[in-house]
DNA sequence: TTCTATGCAAAATCTTTGCAATTAG
DNA sequence: CTAATTGCAAAGATTTTGCATAGAA
């Protein structure tokens, strides 16, 4: 999937924009690297401090995912549910969005080829130069609607 | 266009869910009614102010908006811009998303039926009763392309 | 009267900054 | 050595709550 492994990717991004190493931002770009779907900066530093690796600040993490994202490499996910999350940005291709159920919070991801057509179409006939897309569905997850 | 005025529908709802009138709510409602997209509740609050209508402190902005949403009267955007905005809820048919520019902030509504169609399709596929969608295109406007 | 609506100010959250110490190149 | 990286604590910004008063039914 990611054989260009995103993380060699992030790496050599921010060596070209002059960035030193750092442990921290080394520890945050593994755990993203490892997901499936978007964190907010709270469950990050959390995963971090459990998950062993290396705990890094809280302020740490929001500079570290600030930049990451000015830089392209991590994409902000908006799902209404007062926390921003992120996650890594996708690599041509592969591209998803996400599934929110307003009962119990679950993030899922999703992907649909019919969808993104339509965007890419609309895209073009639009007053604005489009970069980006974002779409949330919300409902009711299996576990809610039958509760 | 909202000939069965939103705002005649906004308040029957209240009325029907043991709500009493009061002058904030009113003046919120009478402001949401008349605007094409959404605004933020600082936006609400100033507008309020400096619109002679009447002024509404900041809590009530929020609980008011708070309170029409769970009532399905509004609908919260998440443009990425840290703030929440809202709108009033869109009557079945009239129903859009929005552009935001990422330089200067702008945000514009927009709608197109084969995206709405592609929702649609798309809402009955996925592991989620879906209730709600959101669509944010991000991108540089004319304005701040050209500069 | 009784329950809702509001304002004000304090509190809670999430995020950003300032500063000093540390570390990569 | 110089500039980037981090942690910690303080500061900001946005949103929510507690409490007392005013108002609608």
């Amino acid at each position: 999937m990611s054989a260009p492994a995103w993380i060699d990717r992030a790496e050599a991004v921010l060596a070209a924009n002059g960035r030193k190493r750092g442990g921290a931002r080394r520890a945050v770009l593994e755990l993203l690297d490892g997901q499936t779907c978007a964190l907010t900066a709270v469950e990050i530093e959390d995963a971090l401090r459990r998950a062993s690796s290396r705990a890094v600040s809280r302020a740490s993490v929001y500079r570290i995912l600030d930049e990451l994202e000015r830089l392209g490499l991590v994409q902000r996910v908006e799902t209404g549910q007062a926390m921003v999350r992120y996650e890594r940005a996708h690599d041509r291709g592969e591209h998803h969005h996400h599934l929110v159920c307003d009962g119990c919070g679950l993030v899922m991801p999703f992907s649909d080829a019919p969808l993104e057509r339509a965007i890419v179409s609309l895209s073009e006939r639009v007053p604005l130069e489009v970069s980006e897309h974002e779409i949330v569905l919300h409902g009711s997850c299996a576990d809610c609607s039958g509760a």
